[in-house]
DNA sequence: GACGGATAGTTGAATGCTCAACAAAGACGA
DNA sequence: TCGTCTTTGTTGAGCATTCAACTATCCGTC
C-alpha cells in the first residue's frame, strides 16, 4: 500500500463511491504477518518435498487427496476441489505424475466427458516414502509454534476465510 | 498424508528416530483449513491485481515497501527481506518492473556490489491507482469475514509462525 | 429429436519462480 | 599485501501456473 499519507484515496478511481476503507494499523500489521507467514510456510513446505521428494507440494496434494478416496480415485474436477487448484493446473499436474508412473487416467463409466484420476502402487509407494518428512516439515513450521488454543484459533479463521468448503 | 491407517508410520524412512509424530485430527483440520484459506487468499489477489492492475501480488508488494521507504529507495537485499522473497525472484521481479518504467535501480554509494531499487514516479502512480482495488480486495478476503478479535487472533498466530521478522 | 447453453477437461503460449552456477566486491587474518 | 571466506546480486535453464482458446459431452427445452 502507498505511504501512511494514504496517497489513493485522493485519486478518483473506478471504485465504487471514490472511497476506499484503507486498512487501520491493527489491520495492516495483521494483514503483513500473514502474508508473510503464508509465504514462509509454503516455501518451506515446497522446498522440503521438491529436496526429498522430488515432487512440489502441489503434487504430493494431489496424491494424498486420491490416498483418501475410495479405490483411490476422483474425479477431475473434485480433485481440483479438494486441492484448490484450477482445471487447468490440475490436469498438467496430473500429466506430470501421469509421467512419473504416480497417477493413471481412467474414462468415468457413466459420463464421458469426464476422467478418473486414480493413485497407481507406485504413486502410493512415493507417498508413503515423502509423508513423515512432509508431516515433520509442518509440525516445524506451524504446530510445534502454536499452543492448542492457538491450533483451535487458526483453525476457526482458516474456516472463516475458506469459501465454505463443505456444501 | 495417506490414509488414516498412517501407512507412513510402518515404513523405515531416514526420520530420526524411524517414528513420525503424525498430525491428530485437529490438527489435521488446522491445517487444511490453513492451506485452502491461505491458496484461497493468494488467489484472489494475484487474479485481482493481475486482471485490474497488470502486476502481480508480488510486484505490487516490491512496488508497496519501496513507497514506503525513505526516499523510495531500498537496497536489494532488504527488500528482497521485506517481501519474503529470494534475491533471484526479487532480482528477476524488479527487471522486469525495470522495463515496465516503475523501479529504477541504482548504484550504492558506498558498497560497490549492492543495488539500489529507487521507485519511479511512473511507478509510484501505478501503485496508486492499484492501491483501492486491492484494498478492497484485501477486505473482502480477509477483513469483511472476521471480527476484530479474530484479526487479533489472526495476527499474534501468524507472528508466531513467521520467522521473527524484526531482529 | 434438434438446438443452445452449461459442464468437463485438455492444450499451447506466455509468464513467474526455483535452482545452481557464476561474478564481483567486501571482510579479515596471516 | 595476499589469500580465503562471506556477502551481494545477476543470469539462464527448467519447471509450474495462468490465461485463453478449443473439443467433447451432457442437459433442458422447444
Amino acid at each position: 500500500m502507498p505511504n501512511s499519507d494514504r496517497a489513493g484515496q485522493e485519486v478518483a478511481t473506478g471504485e465504487p463511491a471514490g472511497c476506499t476503507r484503507w486498512l487501520d494499523s491493527e489491520e495492516q500489521r495483521a494483514w503483513r504477518a500473514f502474508l508473510r507467514a503464508a509465504a514462509q510456510v509454503d516455501e518451506a513446505l515446497d522446498r522440503q518435498l521438491q529436496r526429498d521428494a522430488g515432487m512440489p507440494h502441489a503434487y504430493y496434494q494431489v496424491l494424498a487427496m486420491l490416498s483418501e478416496a475410495p479405490d483411490r480415485t476422483l474425479r477431475m474436477s473434485q480433485l481440483a476441489g479438494l486441492t484448490t487448484s484450477s482445471a487447468s493446473r490440475l490436469s498438467h499436474a496430473v500429466a506430470r505424475l501421469e509421467e512419473k508412473g504416480w497417477v493413471r487416467r481412467d474414462r468415468h463409466p457413466t459420463d464421458r466427458r469426464g476422467a478418473l484420476a486414480v493413485l497407481t502402487d507406485a504413486g502410493w509407494d512415493a507417498l508413503v516414502a515423502a509423508a513423515p518428512g512432509h508431516v515433520t516439515a509442518v509440525r516445524a513450521a506451524i504446530f510445534d509454534r502454536l499452543d492448542p488454543e492457538q491450533v483451535a484459533g487458526l483453525r476457526a479463521i482458516s474456516e472463516r476465510i475458506a469459501d465454505y468448503p463443505e456444501s
